[in-house]
DNA sequence: CTGTTAGCGCTTTCAG
DNA sequence: CTGAAAGCGCTAACAG
């Protein structure tokens, strides 16, 4: 089965091999088209003897069709990317096919790295392609969107010819606002993060400010330029606010506002209520029972696929617009204000 | 620039619109042969007035190189492996290579699956290949690394031809116990992962018991079927144990293990010392202050890839195995024993 | 049902 | 420095 490194044996090999021309290989491999059993037999006893891997590259070539997704996504790093990923590729697979994905790995700012990772997939002569990286303007991909059918995921994205499937970030804010008012909350902090770095995030804090105004309560605006610098924020203020309640934009924030509590001997719900969002991955572990927005990015993942791969395959022609709803998740890190 | 779906333009229609020759394209954009500035030029000009996307299929069906290395990893959704993939892709991209990634998504047992992923990765063309799917048996991957240059990640490998990077599991435990029994801790559980689950995981555990027993004390083996277990096994136990130390496969155990002592009323360190492993991603919060021992993926992740790339590029061409060490990270999670 | 033939888009000789 | 020509491995008509 070993042969010299650098050749893979081809059609030709196995046609040798099994004493039959390329295309009955071709067509005994390829399952299009018919052959006899005999044939069938030989082709496939000579490919697994000589280990015979087709050569995606020459099948692509010519037949124009990959049978594969490229999917793009911000930062695989962020578990939130990380598991959109695999509920793709689990859903692809589901349907055969399968997926490339691409990433910027390394939440920096700038259109270059994106730009280039998605020319690299349609470099690859992907069949469709699912972009969930919110930050890259929609005006870079319309170059590509009528040249690969195109999905894109957690942003609205209104062009024409795009489906989008996304989370509605502001009925999470609101749930998550509600509860703390009902909870008797009067003056809340929101940590907003800044519209540039995450659309979605600056949505649900939004979302979460114009609900504690419109109860006629207190909402005070943390400005932080992300998610991640949510301790640098709070730190200060911390030690002479009067809030009874901090609103983060992401669960990791959550365990960042959580240290700067712990660190001067507090800590939620006793002395400050804390929600979060997001609710997947090693932070929404029981232990931590953090109070948070749960968002559906399995099945954020799985519609998009469907919809991506139901284009593909000529089911529909319609574009969509797509939004789906977390789940409140009542945690331990939420309760009554304590403090007068 | 936008043109109907499905006809990318091609070289002949830059050639066309630059008015030279496929072959004077060909040249300009791939950078290899001598071209004219004016040429240069000319071909740029219309390749970006097209959008021109080199195809990646038939570049690579002709060269027979396509500056892609795969990356087989077990589970994406494991931080762990999420990590390494991105350390992998970072210092890819560094030395001007793509990275295609192929992960088993979800941890089930079974072959076929991480087998399928291999020879789809093959079927890709790469340059080499880096399998991290520790899992998946040597014999398995054999027939492929004299067809494509490969590196073993995260296991050590003896077989011929590959080199190897992984983690030195052992000094590891090693180190958690004797921080353990320098606290005085005299009767410590292990919780021992299966060796058919994870080879790495089980091997900590023996050098934890090992280390244990060599200085004299208890090692008490608290058996899990994987680190997700942990809670199952230690729920039992725990009210009518006598150890004062419990040790942990990985951090996500430690999660499950708090939480088994949250809800009895007990915490660490006051009632157990707990000790996890692993020491990155979300759970490596200063929240948390696990205490734990760090692995060094983005070390292994890159050493991994550069070995690759140097063997690719002809600047070496002997097999090594290299063993990676981690570092102790002192968290809140393990002190002095406190009960008698 | 089978073999023959013509390319897919690109790089790479080879002459000019 | 440039163009013409020959394939890379495979599939998809087309005849037999």
């Amino acid at each position: 089965m070993a042969r010299a490194r650098g050749k893979a044996p081809t059609i030709l090999d196995i046609a040798a091999e099994a004493g039959v021309s390329k295309s009955a290989v071709s067509r005994a491999l390829s399952g299009q088209g018919e052959v006899s059993p005999e044939t069938r037999e030989k082709v496939e006893r000579a490919a697994s003897k000589l280990g015979y891997v087709a050569n995606a590259m020459a099948r692509g070539l010519v037949s124009s069709r990959t049978k594969t997704v490229g999917v793009l996504v911000r930062d695989i790093t962020r578990p939130y990317y990380a598991w959109l990923q695999v509920a793709m590729q689990l859903a692809a697979e589901e349907r055969g096919y399968q997926t490339v994905t691409a990433t910027s790995a390394g939440d920096d700012l700038g259109v270059a790295d994106p730009l280039r990772a998605l020319r690299h997939l349609v470099s690859l002569q992907i069949d469709g392609l699912v972009v969930a990286s919110p930050r890259l303007p929609s005006e870079q991909i319309v170059p590509y969107i009528d040249r690969v059918p195109t999905v894109v995921a957690c942003r609205r994205e209104t062009s024409r010819g795009v489906t989008s499937v996304f989370c509605d970030n502001a009925d999470g804010g609101r749930t998550l606002a509600d509860h703390l008012l009902g909870l008797g909350h009067e003056r809340i902090a929101i940590i907003l993060v800044d519209q540039q770095y995450s659309l979605s995030q600056h949505a649900r804090g939004i979302a979460m400010i114009e609900r504690v105004r419109a109860a006629g309560k207190q909402a005070v605006v943390w400005e932080a330029g992300n998610d991640r610098g949510a301790a640098a924020v709070v730190a200060p203020r911390i030690d002479d606010t009067d809030v009874t309640a901090i609103m983060c934009p992401t669960d990791e924030a959550v365990m960042a506002v959580l240290e700067v509590l712990r660190q001067r001997g507090k800590s939620a719900p006793e002395d400050f209520a804390v929600t979060g969002f997001d609710g997947f991955g090693p932070l929404a572990a029981p232990y931590l029972g953090i109070t948070t927005f749960r968002q559906p990015v399995e099945e954020l993942g799985r519609t998009s696929i469907d919809l991506l791969l139901d284009r593909l395959e000529g089911k529909t022609h319609q574009d969509r617009l797509v939004e789906l709803r977390g789940s409140f998740v009542e945690g331990r890190t939420a309760s009554r204000g304590q403090r007068p």
